[in-house]
DNA sequence: TATTGTTATACTCTATAACTATA
DNA sequence: TATAGTTATAGAGTATAACAATA
């Protein structure tokens, strides 16, 4: 497994980018840069404290959607999250080998998804994870400042 | 080129992700997943924009660099946008076969780099669309708010 | 006819290792 | 010894097309 080595040392920004760069960036100042790099930030940190889990971070969303919907097929976990329906096979196949998903057959050509027990312990962990990956990086934000800022990067989804 | 064909149709959250998902999903009130999903829709439209002025974001990220920075290396450029040296060179090699970008011994083993004609006004084309796109995206936020917003996007990539 | 799961495949992005020539 | 540019290559992620079984 562990694809995801994601140790921060073997990020650009520690090794080659994060070193004092006395370049002028005018990009700085756009806010689409700055949201790219701080997603990219966030998800190298948080793929390093799914690593500790043994999922990646798409399989933890995987997982996490399966909990919150019983019963989903991967077509409908596909749509969900952005994900080809062929990309899902070897996600889900995955997931299975590792016995963290099981699935029945629903009718003839879809399967129900679920959780097992194992699967189940791997989204608590997992939960808490990400409270913790949030608190760290937006724990100084007031509760109010949480909610714009959740709201005006819901927005971006919602204009596009 | 165009091998950043981003029509926005052909785009998951467009094709398939974007019907409307019945599913509950308790990763949209995390901070996280708002800003990866943002993240990823404004790269989209963005590399759209770039698309039709002929080079893909990364091409206009380092081509505003070298607008900012002229004799610029290419190592320096790779070091400044997380990318690694060795990647650095067929982005570098393209540009300067589209007459975009050349560049001229600076020591024995290190180039300066400088924008060709056509390179610049390339990067004149590119502020421009950045700057609507931006507008378009945050356009409805006070000057006070798109301040904010900066402030706590950086915030992410210094607590990193 | 349309949909689910699947296979096969291709392309982009990103990563490492190792080489050369210079400093 | 360290650095700049380069080559080769491997690994994820993501895209399409097409097929069988089923609705």
């Amino acid at each position: 497994m562990d694809h995801n080595n994601l140790d921060l040392k073997t990020q650009p920004w520690s090794d080659e980018a994060r070193v004092a760069d006395s370049l002028k960036n005018s990009l700085e100042g756009r806010l689409g840069y700055q949201l790219r790099r701080a997603s990219v930030t966030m998800m190298a940190s948080l793929a390093k404290r799914m690593a500790h889990i043994g999922v990646t971070t798409t399989e933890a969303s995987i997982l996490i959607l399966v909990a919150d919907n019983p019963t989903v097929t991967q077509t409908e976990l596909a749509r969900t999250l952005g994900i080809k329906r062929a990309n899902m096979v070897p996600l889900v196949t995955g997931l299975m080998a590792r016995k963290l998903l099981a699935r029945e057959p629903a009718d003839g050509r879809s399967h129900a998804l679920h959780l097992t027990a194992a699967g189940a312990q791997v989204v608590r962990q997992a939960q808490r994870q990400m409270q913790d990956h949030e608190n760290h990086y937006f724990g100084g934000l007031s509760a109010a400042e949480s909610k714009r800022l959740l709201a005006m990067l819901r927005a971006v989804w919602d204009i596009a």
